[in-house]
DNA sequence: CTGAAAGCGCTTACAG
DNA sequence: CTGAAAGCGCTTACAG
């Protein structure tokens, strides 16, 4: 199958080449209206559609955008992420390349400089979690990052608000009347950045509630079920009076340890122990019994704001990174702590 | 930046653009070697890297594999495929361009059609989860299917043996002496063809073992870690007799609804039900108290089988699908049912 | 209002 | 052994 060509378009309608281009991509029209119609009509009857090589060859413009990221495509973790950003592509009209560099250094620079030099129109380099890192060479500038800031600025680039995530949470807590509230810190050697900003919400809401932050409630765990497991079993160890009524978690695979253990130790969540966990991971949150109460990673959001700002659809500063609002996913391991509740029931009636 | 062309090579190397050509392409060699190795020399220096689009135009190949598929950039389930395909295109030169339709038909035949427009060298259809569909229309020949096939055949297709994988988790209870083994199904309404596959070697093992296969034993659950947790109760309330003492179960969520029951009820996984799981699923399995065993779905293994017929690297059949194996994953949740355990421990020393 | 020509940066027969 | 020329399929000044 030969494909029909401008040349064959032209021939057709008895016009030439540069009419034919001139018509289909809407130039400043100095052509006939019946010119116009009568090209139009013949490119559609002959199913007439430009070559892109030949078009970008002469344009300088591929309509493609490279999207590089270390690990983003193998892990389930942020998906929605790529999912987001290619949704915005293909909405206008443009292609992604996506190249996974599986966290390789070498792998990466080298995919830097062939997207680059297969001319992409734009570039996102997407990690895989919140971090800060040193700019990659070879990016072209206006390379958006998604979910990681460069070291220094220099590019526009989007992240979570981690500090009002944790914020979100501990407040969740408050409001359902707990005073004595855990959070579950990341205790991995590299602690990410997220972990220390989550943390600083938690101190932030829980001092201006005038509940003074007891550091034996701050305790760490290794980011999988197994540390949340442990580290409620720790926090479970303290006297009676100084346990905690509701845990908040790092994130939501120790959440799933504290639920875990609990069910082991016939402790009911929410009634004698209220959680609230971090990412709102797809197939982990929503599955847990009770379904977690948890603060959602707005990775959809994300990808779709980086490329939006590679295709020049929104402006973006590059100085600092534009923080993604973290919505809180009610569901339910959330409850007044219990002497409350049962001090409260028999007497309030609402 | 003004890129360096060819043409300057040339120029430089004091030859003519044919030459730069033909040296640089390693075209059969009717260039003397120092002429080869001036040209090369010249083209080190000033950094020249050809341009693809360029090239692509002249030669009509473009280095570019087109990837659509349903959904598997959005869910966490299948990223590995992706990875797998991907890591394999990068290999050997080639980059992909991702679109993920997100399942609808629209968008799917509009991308199938730009990427054919675009060139690619090749296309890989990849689903979410094991399926048989109708072939969309406007793919080109020797598109290769990833985690389904089309009807009727006629593409090089690759999908998981859920077959030997239903057998080999039933396989792993009998051979730990278990002889009342449930298998709970995908109950859902429209159930895939991977159920059915699993339910026939689950059957299959039993009957050749000399176990006949109890209809009680074989329930269905919504695949969720609730329908898991309400399918084990059934299981458990039937006559003690008649119990399983062991599970298989559709998938690692329903896996993981049996094992949540199990901690509530004072039930001990192995010790008085064994259960294996199926999919292997990242963030799930091995996060289970105690980890699952399971078996996993050879996600990466498919992607990169895919990516290499799609790339003539692999000759592959258009009639049949390939079936790639499930290896099963030993963690920790089989065990020997506990009226073997306890009779036995006693006796045998080895 | 429209056409002829040049050119994007390569590759590849065709000559010599 | 090497070069001049054509051509891949477009777009875009430049003429008229």
């Amino acid at each position: 199958m030969t494909r029909v060509r401008l040349a064959d378009v032209a021939k057709a309608a008895g016009v030439s080449p540069a009419t034919v281009s001139l018509v289909l991509n809407d130039a400043e029209s100095r052509i006939s209206d019946e010119t116009k119609e009568r090209v139009r009509r013949v490119a559609d009857e002959v199913g007439y559609s430009p070559n892109p090589i030949a078009r970008s060859l002469r344009t300088r413009v591929t309509g493609t955008i490279g999207l590089v990221s270390d690990r983003i495509a193998t892990t389930p973790f942020a998906g929605r992420m790529l999912a987001g950003a290619q949704e915005v592509a293909r909405e206008n009209g443009r292609l992604v390349i996506l190249v996974d560099t599986d966290g390789h250094p070498e792998i990466e620079s080298e995919a830097i400089s062939t997207l680059v030099n297969h001319r992409v129109d734009g570039m996102v380099y997407a990690s895989m979690y919140h971090q800060i890192i040193p700019a990659p060479a070879g990016l072209p500038a206006g390379t958006v990052f998604l979910d990681c800031r460069p070291e220094g600025g220099g590019y526009p680039a989007v992240v979570p608000d981690d500090y009002a995530g944790g914020r979100a949470a501990t407040q969740e807590l408050v409001d359902a009347g707990h005073r004595r509230i855990a959070y579950i810190d990341d205790g991995d050697d590299d602690r990410p950045i997220a972990a220390q900003l989550r943390l600083e919400g938690y101190v932030d809401v829980l001092t201006e509630a005038g509940i003074e932050p007891d550091p034996a409630l701050h305790v760490f765990a290794v980011t999988a079920a197994a540390g949340g497991q442990r580290a409620i079993a720790e926090l479970m160890s303290l006297p009676e009076d100084q346990r905690p009524t509701a845990v908040f978690a790092f994130n939501d695979r120790i959440a799933a340890g504290v639920v875990m253990w609990a069910h082991r130790h016939g402790i009911r969540i929410p009634e004698d122990l209220s959680v609230v966990g971090y990412d709102d991971q797809q197939l982990v949150a929503a599955e847990l019994d009770p379904p977690l109460t948890t603060v959602s990673l707005p990775h959809a959001a994300m990808g779709r704001w980086a490329m939006e700002v590679a295709l020049g659809l929104r402006a973006a500063d590059t100085d600092s990174p534009h923080l993604m609002d973290c919505p809180i996913v009610r569901r339910a391991s959330v409850a007044p702590p219990a002497h409350l509740g049962s001090a409260r029931d028999p007497r309030v009636t609402d």
